[in-house]
RNA sequence: GCGGAAGUAGCUCAGUUGGCAGAGCAUCAGCUUCCCAAGCUGAGGGUCGCGGGUUCGAAUCCCGUUUUCCGCUCCA
């Protein structure tokens, strides 16, 4: 473990040295979980984003895309479940630092003296028989001492959470004399509110502002758009709505580089089913979706699936694809069969209606939906952590190569003139001017030609053009490849359809 | 959020008892070089994370803060 963690380092250091990844702010002391992308990082993910979408809208014509805006009606988050799946006060022990949910704990009390009373009136009852007046008064005087202690605590407490009184929660814990049950002590922090969801106002004046949520996932912006999709395409169930965009979640804790951020990029896919169809459905983009990523990294057992046993509010099935990163085996991707929760909640809300006619059954429905939501800055960072190695060469040197996969390397081909004279740069930018109407490239004079080739092999570039003296003879050049350091002389001409060739052998599934 | 450790040039780090801010690599310019880093010459680059305090004097001592890493915790 050890070592994977000098691993994982050395790859975050990589990713900032050479461009990749950047901390958010970093001149002004960073922000925490928040990360920009350098100028290889953004080509990169651009390149794992064109992928994603070509695989998903352009392969499938039933799947078209959407690009909904980040700011929605503050009722969707109210549907979706987000506003009050998230807003559990929280206190800590100072002592055993082990975190509560501060309503828990005032429950947990209340359950304790509930408890006791049943317990009472299962001894009152026991003695029942011979009947005594006495007990059966002391036992009834003390239910109702405790059914008034229950419902003054109930009522207090509903009192503060209605108020967002939390410093009156933590009065209620101390009073109660709550303790922490692993410590035994009363050492609490203050209650703290965690709220999922980033607010922010919109509109002008302070007065007149309504609070609105950045989203924390983009489904939602497909579900509102069902219907518009749906007529406007023509689209006839089953049909899919792709989408890439920003979400936005306030973790309590990010780590983990750019596996767990604040402001993340997702690439969903809703496929709207038949009733009682989903669960072929989610089978098969189970499925698809596993074929999809291990065109990817090439290394099967780098990825598995993980079945959820405790579904969520809205799902009927779930499951993980998981990839295993420096730090251990971590989501990639959640397919889940979403019922036709969403679409529900949104009519209830809405008071629209969010049906579909089929023809075929000659009837309306609610679809079902099965949704593959994956994180793009963890594909990034599954390709990042899978392509970086340290080899030690035969000759007794190290470099440090990117194996990313080709098709997604930022840079494709580098063009470099063996040496800076002869006219060989000249004839280098030739060359690189023709590359450049279809690939990313980049041109290096400086230095010797070796520290050259590390240099693209330490950003991944799959493919190195060099000029020599012979190229001005017969028009041909050396292309080196990254992997193989092996060099093959082609003529200038063939040079174009030799890297597609390897690029499209980059993403074949073996 | 709690606890621990750390933050000095782009990177890796040194910096003695508080006394002129350093090295290697990298970068840039030039020379050399016909195929796998570390040849030669020269140059640029630092408010020692940030703020305050102690001191004649602080990278160094004290307090606060922030970021990162580790552990705990959290993650429909």
């Amino acid at each position: 473990m050890a070592n994977n963690e000098e691993f994982f380092k050395k790859v975050v250091a990589h990713a900032k040295e050479y461009g990749f990844v950047f901390p958010s702010s970093e001149i002004y002391d960073g922000m925490s979980a928040v990360y920009d992308y350098g100028q290889l990082g953004v080509e990169l993910k651009n390149n794992i984003k064109q992928y994603w979408w070509k695989s998903m809208v352009q392969m499938h014509e039933n799947i078209v895309g959407l690009d909904s805006a980040i700011f929605m009606h503050p009722t969707i988050w109210k549907a979706s479940g987000h506003v009050d799946a998230f807003n559990d006060p929280m206190i800590d022990n100072k002592d055993s630092k082990k975190r509560y949910r501060a309503d828990v704990l005032i429950e947990d009390y209340v359950q304790k003296i509930e408890d006791k009373i049943n317990k009472e009136v299962e001894k009152a009852s026991k003695r029942f028989e011979n009947f005594d007046e006495t007990l059966y008064r002391q036992t009834n005087a003390r239910v109702v001492e405790y059914q008034t202690k229950i419902n003054s605590i109930n009522e207090r407490y509903v009192k503060a959470m209605t108020n967002n009184d939390l410093a009156d929660i933590k009065n209620l814990i101390l009073e109660l004399g709550i303790v922490c049950p692993i410590s035994g002590t009363k050492n609490w922090t203050d209650v703290r509110q965690f709220n999922l969801m980033f607010s922010t106002q919109m509109g002008s004046t302070a007065e007149g502002a309504d609070v609105v949520y950045l989203r924390p996932e983009t489904a939602q912006g497909i579900f509102v758009n069902f219907l518009n999709v749906q007529k406007s395409g023509r689209m006839k169930i089953p049909f899919g709505i792709a989408q890439i965009g920003k979400a936005f979640r306030n973790e309590i804790i990010a780590r983990q580089f750019i596996f767990r951020m604040r402001e993340f990029e997702q690439m969903e896919m809703q496929f709207f089913v038949r009733p009682g169809e989903e669960l072929k459905w989610f089978a098969y983009w189970k499925e698809e979706r596993m074929k999809w990523h291990r065109t990817i990294c090439h290394n099967e057992k780098k990825y598995r699936f993980h079945d959820h046993e405790k579904l969520a509010h809205y799902a009927n099935a779930a499951t993980d694809i998981e990839f295993e990163f420096p730090f251990g085996f971590k989501e990639l991707e959640g397919i889940h069969s979403r019922t036709d929760f969403d679409l529900s909640a949104h009519q209830k809300y809405s008071g629209k209606k969010l049906q579909y006619f089929d023809p075929e059954l000659g009837e309306s429905y609610v679809p079902y939906v099965v949704e593959t939501s994956v994180g793009l800055d963890r594909i990034f960072l599954s390709v990042l952590t899978n392509a970086y190695e340290e080899e030690k060469l035969e000759d007794g040197s190290e470099r440090v190569v990117l194996n990313i996969p080709a098709f997604l390397a930022p840079y494709k081909v580098a063009v470099l003139p063996l040496v800076k004279k002869d006219g060989m740069p000249e004839k280098a930018r030739e060359i690189l001017a023709d590359l450049q109407e279809n690939y990313q490239c980049q041109y290096d004079e400086k230095d010797a030609i070796g520290r050259r080739y590390r240099r693209q092999d330490a950003i991944g570039t799959p493919f190195c053009v060099t000029v020599d003296n012979q190229t001005f003879e017969d028009n041909t050049v050396t292309l080196r490849d990254r992997a193989t350091m092996q060099q093959v002389r082609i003529d200038i001409k063939d040079i174009a359809s030799h890297v597609d060739q390897k690029i499209k052998e980059s993403k074949q599934f073996k």
